[in-house]
DNA sequence: TGAATTCCCGTAGGGTATACGAGAATTCAA
DNA sequence: TTGAATTCTCGTATACCCTACGGGAATTCA
């Protein structure tokens, strides 16, 4: 995280990029109308670095896409990168909104499931799904996301799920952005979960069982009757990875009966 | 994240570290009892160096409490913080316990609120408060926490607040990680977001301003009937800081509802 | 007075992103 | 065919980060 990113540059270049495979439904009278043919052929394209860095992300974690390891999987030099993506946090936006626009949403218009609630259980298994492939996803600041065609389609669905509630514009989307944070939190999470484990080598079980004599040494019982009361209940009982999965589940079921029930 | 952390080290030394403050109701019979007496006289402890920390992540971030840096501020060389602490990583576990620690809960037999869902709120509130004190807090990972006990001081409270409900104890520990999970993701992305203004020098109701001439550029109204409908019937209308606020408040009074449907 | 103990800390090494500017490749016009 | 215009290529240099290692300094005790 802990990542500082979108290091601003010019929103219109930016914006030019994320979206430079759609079809712009206003011509962009600005650009001198760029002199194809003149100067030397590019080795590569915007597509090639952006497809690398993730593959190297996923397989080697997001330390590894740095732009000399980058270069280096791509036979050029450093700086050559700099001709195609104008720093690396601009890059980082743009392999974002790429694995965002791989979730398996439907459009509008597409078929999807009857209930709303189904709907929204697509959202959270698709997402859960991408940030799995992409674990380094979990690394990367969402506050300022990468205002591409991915994103806008994410929150685009969500929305279109809930607005059949008949909640009125300002709660529906209130709820969509507390579904979504909801959801992509704990996916975040689990990710990261996952690459700390890959990172030392160690489970996050093994890494609780290695502090067990915590319990024996240092915790006093009169301090914490609540949790000697759930151990002797045996509330403890599964893996950290079941717990985090099983109070997902849990919370998210809750949180939709709870919007549920606004429903006028 | 961003970061990687707890580079394990020795358990039971980083637990003794954590708990450095606590009465220990079992002696340790190991250590060959510390020949206090010879030797050069330390010039600072362990505290000096926590608290510092922590102070110089508060104000100038949390790359300004590098260990050099520290050390300067200290006015000692950086490799003898190496004598108080056996990583950075372990420093930092140190100072994040501490910050848990802060937090105002009542423990076992001290007066708190009647209701259970105020009882959260109040876990909501010194959570969020927390953060804003050390927004650096948004930059460390929470998968393995430091299990000091300003973090079982948390996660002490908040299960005896749900104790009340008569749920059965893994129903309640599940619901209390769910509430947990909720509240500390919401209160990190909040911090995150006003270190990244700070960061920038730039609000973020400025910075997606900036990017105003996606709706007119790029946006396609066919693709994104939905937000197009919640655009015209004015459901976008506060700051990017009001809506985050709003969807949480909606999000947890949602999730309680949600838990409260579940009382046997 | 010398041994034991503990703390202090300089150096060295392998990472990071990117500003700058010179050089190489390509096309087009004269 | 030549020279100008254009575009891509990329070496160098900078200022950080953490910490292993090992020698030196301070203090107490026998």
């Amino acid at each position: 995280m802990s990542e500082r990113r979108s290091g601003e540059g010019q929103p219109d270049k930016t914006l030019a990029l994320l979206w430079r495979n759609h079809r712009q439904p206003t011509a962009l009278a600005d650009e001198p109308a760029r002199k194809r043919g003149a100067g030397r052929r590019p080795s590569l394209n915007v597509d090639d670095v952006v497809r690398t860095g993730i593959q190297l992300a996923d397989d080697q974690g997001l330390a590894a896409a740095s732009m000399g390891g980058l270069a280096k999987e791509l036979g050029v030099g450093t700086m050559t990168l700099y001709t195609y993506v104008p720093s690396k946090d601009e890059l980082l936006d743009l392999m974002v909104d790429q694995v965002l626009g791989e979730r398996e949403l439907p459009g509008p218009g597409e078929p999807r499931p009857d209930d709303w609630r189904e709907q929204v259980e697509l959202y959270s298994q698709q997402t859960r799904a991408m940030f799995q492939r992409h674990l380094w996803l979990s690394q990367v600041s969402t506050i300022r996301p990468p205002v591409g065609p991915g994103m806008l389609a994410g929150r685009e669905y969500l929305l279109s799920a809930l607005l059949g509630l008949g909640l009125g514009a300002l709660e529906t989307n209130t709820a969509a952005l507390a579904i979504a944070t909801y959801v992509d939190s704990a996916a975040s999470l689990e990710a990261e979960s996952q690459l700390v484990e890959r990172a030392t080598g160690q489970t996050n079980d093994a890494w609780w069982y290695e502090r067990n004599d915590l319990w024996e040494t240092y915790f006093d019982v009169d301090r914490h009757p609540a949790m000697t009361t759930i151990w002797h209940a045996d509330g403890y009982q599964s893996s950290t990875r079941e717990a985090a999965a099983e109070s997902y589940r849990y919370g998210l079921d809750r949180l939709l009966d709870g919007i549920q029930a606004m429903k006028p």
